[in-house]
DNA sequence: CGTGTAGTTGATGCTCCTCAATTTTTGTGG
DNA sequence: CCACAAAAATTGAGGAGCATCAACTACACG
C-alpha cells in the first residue's frame, strides 16, 4: 500500500539485479490491484500515476520524470496505475533486493523515502485546497518549469486532459487559464505546438500562484 | 517535517520516560515553527492538527482522538499546529527516546508509521478531490460515527467551522448539508445540542458518500 | 481527402461561496 | 435558578467560479 518517492540514491543501495525496461506512449507499467514485485526509477521520459474511480473520474496523483522512483508498496498489490506519457525508459529492481539492502546498517533509507512521500503528499493536499483554477495553473507551470526547463523553455509531456485530472479541473478551464496567461504575455506557446511553453514573466506567475487572484479571465465570457 | 500517525503499540516501544499532560479547550499543544522535541499520543479528548495560510485560510489536516499519535517530525521543527478541541489528556515522550527504541532489532516501527501516514494522506486527498459538499459531509459523518459512536450516537467535539475547514467548505454549506440530512431523517440532532448526532439511516448515508448526489438540497433556495 | 484526437472558444447554468440577518446555544455573574 | 452577553449555528438572497455541453479549428495519420 505505498508508492514511495525513491530517488537514485535509494536504488544505489540495491545496486545489483536491476533491469532496463522501455515503454511507449500509453503503455501501462502496472495497474491498480496488480502484484507489487518491483520498484522502479525513471531514466528518461515521463509517466503519470493515477487512480480511476468507478464513476469514470481519474485522479492523477503524480507526474513522474527522470530520477523519480515509484512502485514500492508495503502491501502485496499496487494501489494505483502507472502509465507512460511519452517514450520512456525505467530501471526496475526486485522488491526483495530493496528490502534486503534496507536492513543493512546504513538504512533508514526506506523510512526517509516514506517520510518524504508523506510530507509531499500532505503539502500538495494543502496546496490544492481552497485555491482557484488560476492559482493551480500558475503553480503547475512553475513546477513544470523547475522540473523540465532547459534554456528557458520546456515541452509538456502531458495533454491538457492530464493536467486537468491532476489539478481537479476540466480541460476547458485549463485551456482558458493557459490562454489567458498567453494573452497577458506571462507565457508563450510554441508555433503550432501548444505543449511547448516559454515562461516570459516568472515573477507575475509567482504572484498569481499565491494570491486571491485579481486575474479573472472568466469575466470575458459573461 | 513529519507528523506521524503513531498508535499505542509504537509508544509501547518507548515505555519509559513518558509524561502526562492535560489541556483545556483552545489550548495549543505546539505551533508550526516550534521545536519538535516530543511525540504525543491522545489518551482522552479531541484535538485538531491544522495549518493557517497567510491569507487567513485554515486547513485542518486531521482530527485527533484517543489512541492517535502526533507530533513526530523528521526535521527539527513542527510543520503544523495542534490545538485542543475539548478537555484533553495526552501522553508525551521525548523524541530521542523514540528514536533510540526504533533502532532496536524489532523495529520498522517508524517506517510502518510513516507508510501508514502516507497512505492515509493520499487516500484522503483522492477522497476530497472531485466530490460534492454532500458527499464530503456524508463521508465525514460516517467516519466520526466509526470513531466516536457509543450506543448509536456521538457528540462531535468540533464546531461547524472546524468541520468546514477540514472539508474545504464554508460553515454555511456544512450547516445546510447537515440540516438537510436531518430533514430527510438520515440523521438526528440532540435537543438543544447541534453537536449530538444520531445516525438513523446509515445505508442511505453510505449511498450519498459515493454517488453523484441526486440529493440536491440547494434547489430549495432558488 | 475522410477520420480521429487534441485543443480552443462560447453560451449556459450548477454548485457553492459571500454577505447579512436571525435564532439558538453557551457562558457568566447575579 | 434566571438574566444577559457572547459565541455558534441556522437561514436566506444573490452572485462568483467553474463545469457542462456544443461547436469549431488544427493537425496527424491512413
Amino acid at each position: 500500500m505505498l508508492l514511495i518517492c525513491l530517488d537514485n540514491a535509494v536504488l544505489a543501495a540495491v545496486d545489483a539485479k536491476t533491469t532496463d525496461l522501455s515503454y511507449s506512449v500509453g503503455d501501462i507499467v502496472f495497474e491498480r490491484g496488480g502484484p507489487a514485485q518491483f520498484v522502479y526509477v525513471v531514466k528518461r521520459g515521463a509517466l503519470c500515476r493515477f487512480r480511476a474511480s468507478p464513476e469514470g473520474r481519474r485522479s492523477i496523483l503524480q507526474f513522474l520524470f527522470a530520477g523519480d522512483g515509484f512502485g514500492f508498496e508495503t502491501g502485496r498489490y499496487h494501489r494505483d496505475t502507472v502509465q507512460a506519457l511519452t517514450g520512456t525508459e525505467v530501471l526496475a529492481a526486485g522488491r526483495n533486493a530493496l528490502l534486503a539492502a534496507s536492513t543493512s546498517p546504513s538504512s533508514n533509507v526506506l523510512f526517509d523515502a516514506a517520510a518524504r512521500a508523506y510530507v509531499m503528499s500532505e503539502e500538495q493536499a494543502i496546496l490544492l485546497r481552497g485555491t482557484t483554477a488560476t492559482e493551480r495553473m500558475a503553480l503547475f507551470l512553475l513546477e513544470m518549469n523547475t522540473r523540465l526547463s532547459v534554456r528557458g523553455q520546456f515541452d509538456l509531456p502531458m495533454r491538457r486532459t492530464d493536467i486537468s485530472d491532476h489539478l481537479g479541473l476540466t480541460p476547458e478551464t485549463v485551456s482558458r487559464a493557459m490562454n489567458e496567461f498567453r494573452r497577458s504575455k506571462i507565457i508563450e506557446f510554441g508555433d503550432q505546438a501548444p505543449r511547448r511553453i516559454v515562461i516570459r514573466d516568472k515573477t507575475r506567475l509567482e504572484q498569481l500562484a499565491s494570491a486571491p487572484s485579481e486575474f479573472e479571465w472568466w469575466k470575458r465570457y459573461r
